[in-house]
DNA sequence: TCGCAGTTCCAACAAAAGTTAAGGACGGTG
DNA sequence: CACCGTCCTTAACTTTTGTTGGAACTGCGA
């Protein structure tokens, strides 16, 4: 993959949250970028370590996640090409969290250096990186709601909407069908359930008629009833520049 | 209160996150703010109001929550004095989450217009900043964790040693004793289950003699018991400037 | 002082989710 | 093609949590 086709899906999807001039958006293409492939389930920066690197996504799919005491793993977001999960490591140097590969991922790294330079000479890119990590933190907050709130069906269906709104900004979606590269483990452990009743979840949906996942992909057969289950408001993904 | 017993509760807390040179300090010192006081259980800033001030709090508890269609109301995280519940409010315009008081407080407003020079005058400030909202969001992280992978009584005792850490900080402990002014009601809504059950929890805490809560007191009867149920890792609060 | 409203507390029952265990489907590989 | 490992699927059973409804306690104001 060339190294602007990389930074052209970051480009366009900073432009749908924040207001980007010619520029700036010049500045970032000139960015040096190094470029590693990584295989599927790959850890990619681990909780504890002392990050030097910012990465963004060129393709695949990504996940952060924590592990507690008693080897329970939460998985706190889901990452799709375009976008930096660990943009926060530039002033929170120690990870307090992983990141790690769903996919096999094309991944390229800018050095914390080279960002604060950059910060220093424009600070408007540096306010638009700065409300980057925001949105980030809106959505964390959304994702609290998620476990904490809904019923496990409901929270199957948020995640899958919310997946697919990052994924159209991106133009990644053929129809009524995106996907969704994770375990019916990985599914229990985004939603806080166990894997067996994630699958018992996943059963229900399909047999209601509302949603089938199958093999990474989801496909919505009733979008009324999936979008009344999710009780999904965009507003927290803040994708206007203007608001 | 006098408004500089206001900026010096926010400067002590600055200091511990981030190293923070004399000048900065001044520049924080004459911001302009504008205090109004309180009462308990009152809205600050409301869902989908479009915010123009930062607040900060200067005494009292607050707290940030979502409401979904049903009704349901998640706590996402409690404030104390010395925070910026609302900083992100700065890039994200409009809300997506309700801020209010849980007791009665004294809460300084700074227009966004105003930190926006500062950041401008002072980039070093605006990092400072910044770093403070990502601190935000990876304690919304770890509030995801609790609420997904811990089972009930240790969801309680995490969120009350975070805030008891978080106390011990800005000053405000008494020996085993801090304060924690939620009803069971609000403890229910935090850690994302019933009033009802979290009384059954902190029945069950209160017979094992891990700890007692009590009018808005947490009163810890046994620490070594109590950390080892809280499986509390201060790491995520990113204390240490250096690191 | 009384009564009111908001808590706290509790019990009985219902529902949701966790645990354990095991069979079946599928893709990759020798 | 047969084998292997991973994932999916399901059933039976246990535990945790939610629901409903009501009693006791507390602070506050009429």
């Amino acid at each position: 993959m060339p190294s602007d086709a990389i930074r052209a899906a970051l480009i366009k999807r900073l432009r749908i949250s924040s207001a980007i001039a010619d520029e700036d958006i010049a500045e970032i293409e000139a960015l040096p970028i190094s470029v590693r492939h990584f295989p599927a389930e790959q850890p990619v920066v681990r909780d504890g370590e002392r990050a030097t690197n910012c990465c963004l996504i060129a393709d695949g799919f990504c996940a952060r996640s924590k592990t507690i005491a008693n080897g329970k793993r939460q998985i706190l977001s889901i990452h799709i090409p375009g976008e930096i999960p660990d943009l926060m490591s530039l002033f929170l140097h120690v990870m307090d969290h992983d990141l790690a590969t769903l996919t096999p991922s094309t991944l390229g790294f800018i050095s914390h250096e080279t960002l604060q330079r950059l910060h220093r000479r424009r600070p408007v890119v540096a306010e638009m990186f700065w409300r980057d990590t925001l949105i980030d933190s809106a959505m964390f907050r959304e994702w609290i709601v998620n476990v904490g709130q809904r019923p496990a069906p409901a929270r199957l269906a948020h995640v899958m909407i919310e997946l697919r709104e990052r994924l159209r900004i991106i133009g990644r979606l053929d129809g009524n069908n995106f996907e969704m590269p994770l375990t019916q483990e990985q599914i229990g452990e985004a939603l806080g359930i166990t894997a067996v009743h994630a699958n018992r979840v996943i059963k229900q949906l399909r047999q209601e008629g509302i949603v089938d996942l199958h093999r990474g992909r989801v496909t919505v057969l009733d979008e009324r009833k999936f979008l009344e289950l999710a009780d999904f408001d965009n507003r927290y993904l803040h994708q206007s520049p203007t608001l």
